[in-house]
DNA sequence: CGTACTTTTGAATCGCATCAAATCTGGTGG
DNA sequence: CCACCAGATTTGATGCGATTCAAAAGTACG
């Protein structure tokens, strides 16, 4: 796992320069953390299935995404993994910065870079910079919003309605690009991953669902 | 429904002076309000059933239960109620304050009382009072961790691990007194109300819970 | 080129949803 | 005060759909 200062000149050879204006289009938020917190952020690369913090840690940092995929996960009483949060781009265990220590384990779902802000920096910047402090509620209230979605999709009883409701919410116009195995999103419809291939088989069949490859259209 | 100033002076006949101090107890944030947000902040009661406003309604107030209960629902597509959020004390709708418009309905589920702190003194109060905004943040952090346990039960697969995992993540001890219905319970939990109802009693049987009318205690 | 993981289908089982109905409860009005 | 009503609670019977176990084919990656 390396771990390099954000400076370029301080860079390890084989890590880019990190491309700060550009964070804006990862995450609005990211696009305002201030230069004081700018430069005590280090950059960390996790390899896939490296575990970036664990259960019970003292929350040090808080973690963004800039390319590959981060995961929240728990693991049930049977020890099967339940996927709490999936970022691929963007803040992630964003209400860890409020805790004492992590309540999940983060792990990298595939090579991943991430950005570490040290959580003391990052509480002082809230405080002195306005427009940040703004942004970061901005992203909690989003945060909030996703996950009231969520709890709603896994409330409906049947896969075909979860199916349909992740496309209304999380796709546009009908049409959703899925960014994740179908396994992965098996566990976040709270399917089995046999049920969701056989439910996608039976919506393709009557006429309901259009699928090639990972680009999936509601029809009905 | 009543709608008075704050001000004790204004206060018409049947309505009790509001006790600010104690909004601490109800929750920690409500005890921060600040001094120019109080002013202008307004009280409401609502019947049972009471809408408190709708989905699409623009974003004028946030409200705040002081006593009774609110609840943000939405309608599936066959209609059914879906319960998104239940306050009973405390803020609702936290994060519509970020958005123009409501994405679901709010009601009364008993007779309840709110405060309405209009949206734009609100926004104020959290770029003028620092420790005002940080404590918004950590109610924000706390709404996105429970959410997020909510989710990892719905994901669960059958209806003893959702009571479970219910009692262990809201019940202290391994007791939980539950401050609803059943059948509020049992769409909290994703589930119908029967089938509620059946394996708490197979659970009671069993000897895994204990059950004396609303205290709900895990004993395996 | 082999290994690990995903995708896909099959068959059997079981648990939950669904429909139905009886009892219980709290609150309303006569 | 009691009759009544709406909603909550509780139990029964039935069927469907999702889980579970199993296994084959496809795919990515070192």
């Amino acid at each position: 796992m390396g771990l390099y200062p954000y400076d370029p000149n301080h860079m390890k050879k084989g890590t880019e320069a990190l491309d700060w204006p550009n964070l804006t289009a990862i995450q609005p938020v990211a696009g305002l953390i201030p230069e004081a917190l700018r430069l005590v952020t280090k950059r960390q690369d996790a390899g896939t299935r490296e575990r970036i913090f664990r259960i019970g840690d003292s929350v040090r940092n808080v973690y963004l995404v800039i390319s590959g995929e981060a995961r929240l996960i728990r693991l049930d009483r049977r020890g099967k993994e339940v996927i709490l949060q999936r970022s691929r781009g963007g803040f992630i265990a964003e209400a860890s910065l409020d805790s004492r220590n992590y309540h999940c384990d983060a792990i990298a779902a595939e090579p991943t870079t991430l950005l570490l802000c040290p959580a003391a920096a990052f509480r002082q910047a809230l405080e002195r910079v306005p427009a940040f402090s703004k942004a970061w509620q901005s992203q909690l209230a989003g945060v909030v919003r996703k996950l009231r979605a969520q709890c709603e999709r896994l409330s409906l009883h049947s896969a075909a309605d979860r199916i349909t409701h992740y496309i209304e919410a999380e796709g546009t116009d009908g049409v959703v690009t899925l960014r994740q195995t179908r396994m992965a999103w098996a566990a976040e419809l709270g399917l089995t991953h046999e049920a969701l291939y056989r439910t996608l088989r039976l919506m393709r069949e009557e006429g309901f669902l259009e699928i090639d490859g990972n680009r999936i259209c509601a029809k009905a």
